[in-house]
DNA sequence: ACAGTGTATGTGTTGAAACATATAAATACG
DNA sequence: CGTATTTATATGTTTCAACACATACACTGT
């Protein structure tokens, strides 16, 4: 039955504040929810939805503008910042929109590339310093050793 | 390490000389989302999804558990991590899975009161225990001080 | 009393998310 | 070779989210 004592147990003891301790972690927790609920949907009203764009449009466009070449479906599906099994209809709507193109490879009949497309890349452009403006005034609040601290905090809380 | 900032600098100096952060904002907003995304999915996957319920579900059931006492519609709604203009239907869906009880009230006929059934409240003292396990998986390598770093940081962002 | 305004909740409609499953082509293997 | 397995993409179906709009009631001032 218990195969694995509790984590929670053992920094608990340590710590000697139980309850507590699981309370700040549920603050923490819900804190990254709002916050990022609140700065993402800044970007959306702002910024995407003005332009007929999503969040995962504009993630699969912001990946292909840094790769500058042409990808296959499953590599954009891979950096998604959610891990996204329903790529295929996302690339689709990115094509009736104009905004990538879509080619069969000739030698591996599976394989898809997607790339930018001039309208894509202009709109890419046309954000950019919006975008950066935004983000200024979501964290401008902030220094950058903040920003390190909260890098680093992020990445653990990941790991 | 090489510092890339062609594009960066010229966008930096139209927007007032921050170029230099607006590149460590993107990685921090992106790090959020991702971040905010792992962990979210952790809980749908492992706690959620298996009770047949959706971060919204439970955000709405968290909340009346917190006010331990019937709470109007509207309330509810102002509290979620999200604001929600949908809010009907998906008390709707917590009715028709029996884990709130709605009621009109009878002296203002526009007033809906929603409460916590006994389902509702076995569910969640059910679920008490995974949730504290899992944020202890998920945030246990950070210690008291990096949460309440975490902490500060999240919400001066919101700010 | 009643028209106008504000408040609380409900719904119509469209588009997208989730999840399983299907197609299709390349590769591995006996 | 031919069959199984893996890889890459597509689709069927159900449920949910978003936005606008609609309803229903309460309150206010005249």
């Amino acid at each position: 039955m218990s195969t694995k004592v509790s984590n929670k147990s053992r920094l608990a003891s340590e710590i000697g504040k139980k309850g507590a301790f699981a309370n700040q972690q549920q603050e923490v927790f819900l804190n990254l929810m709002r916050t990022q609920a609140l700065l993402s949907s800044a970007f959306k009203q702002r910024l995407f939805t003005p332009q007929g764009l999503s969040h995962e449009k504009y993630n699969v466009l912001r990946i292909l503008a840094g790769e500058k070449r042409p990808m296959q479906i499953y590599e954009v599906a891979e950096r998604m910042i959610a891990p996204k099994t329903d790529i295929s209809r996302l690339i689709g709507r990115l094509v009736k929109a104009g905004l990538v193109a879509r080619q069969r490879c000739g030698h591996d009949g599976r394989v898809v590339w997607v790339d930018l497309s001039a309208k894509g890349k202009a709109l890419l452009k046309k954000l950019a310093e919006p975008i950066d403006q935004l983000h200024e005034s979501q964290f401008g609040a902030l220094s950058q050793k903040e920003l390190e601290t909260l890098n680093r905090l992020l990445v653990k809380a990941r790991e």
